[in-house]
DNA sequence: CAATATTTCACCACTTTTCCCCACTCTGCC
DNA sequence: GGCAGAGTGGGGAAAAGTGGTGAAATATTG
């Protein structure tokens, strides 16, 4: 079980390389994805994680619009990375599009994923997720989520 | 189990010859068939997968008046295609004018599909679909994707 | 039927981008 | 202070994408 924790604020070169931090590498060794995230950010799942997003695609109907749409998003933002001889992935241009990603990264754990923000996006997020952090955590578990 | 992913910004010349993203190619390597896809882009499929698109219309009704409109559209707009030396097909006139094939074209991967795209429909297309993305995904998820 | 015109296809060459390797800097630790 | 590990930047080789040219096949016309 991948347990990605942590925040590290790393830099993309023009290039579009990023330097994952070394405390995750070892638990991506073998093979990961990146792809569209919620929320403006970029995921990066291990591999066990990738297979487990397929698995839910794959009971999706062609003939569905929205299903459509979602897994040609899905897909055609994701692309799979592997580590230079300095721990870096390469981010495709259209990922560094879509999470605004030109400078200042932010790279974070969140248990079974790792996300990249954009530094300005991420400070806007973070800023107002901490202040009702609280009251998040109550909506959860009055739904049927179980922290 | 081919895995068609990513976004590629390709261009078509006046002899309608188009680049196969060489992250592609492999998976194509024995035989591959492009027909015409839903929302007017182009359908790629390798041969497993062709195989089973046949399979799925076999089962439809021929007494069914819009699977007789789809089956026809889609066979008769279909064409096998080739990799030349430099790992371009030729895409036939009458599925350029169908998907609006002029210069530039996307070519994205959507798992065990590829679809070709003009850049201007496209940039609509994904455009809106990006609007809903974070909607749809909870409403085809429910709730597995992680908070 | 032959000669010419036209289209199609395959090959070749060039340009651009990508990827890989090496070198440097900074930080923390011994 | 020196050493090791982590992150950053740049340069060169290789691959990927694009455009063009020539040969073969097909069609057309005298």
């Amino acid at each position: 079980m991948p347990m990605f924790i942590g925040t590290y604020e790393h830099s993309i070169d023009d290039k579009g390389r990023l330097a994952i931090p070394s405390k995750f590498r070892d638990e991506l060794k073998d093979r990961f994805f990146a792809t569209r995230g919620l929320d403006k950010c970029l995921f990066i799942f291990p591999n066990d994680e990738w297979e487990r997003q397929l698995a839910e695609f794959s009971k999706l109907p062609l003939t569905m619009r929205d299903a459509r749409a979602y897994s040609r998003l899905f897909f055609s933002g994701a692309c799979e990375c592997e580590l230079d001889k300095q721990g870096r992935i390469n981010i495709p241009a259209y990922l560094r599009e879509y999470a605004d990603l030109t400078k200042d990264a932010i790279v974070i754990g969140v248990m079974n994923r790792i996300e990249v923000w954009s530094r300005e996006i991420w400070m806007g997020y973070s800023g107002d997720a901490e202040k009702s952090y609280e009251e998040v955590a109550e909506k959860l578990t009055h739904g049927d989520i179980n922290i």
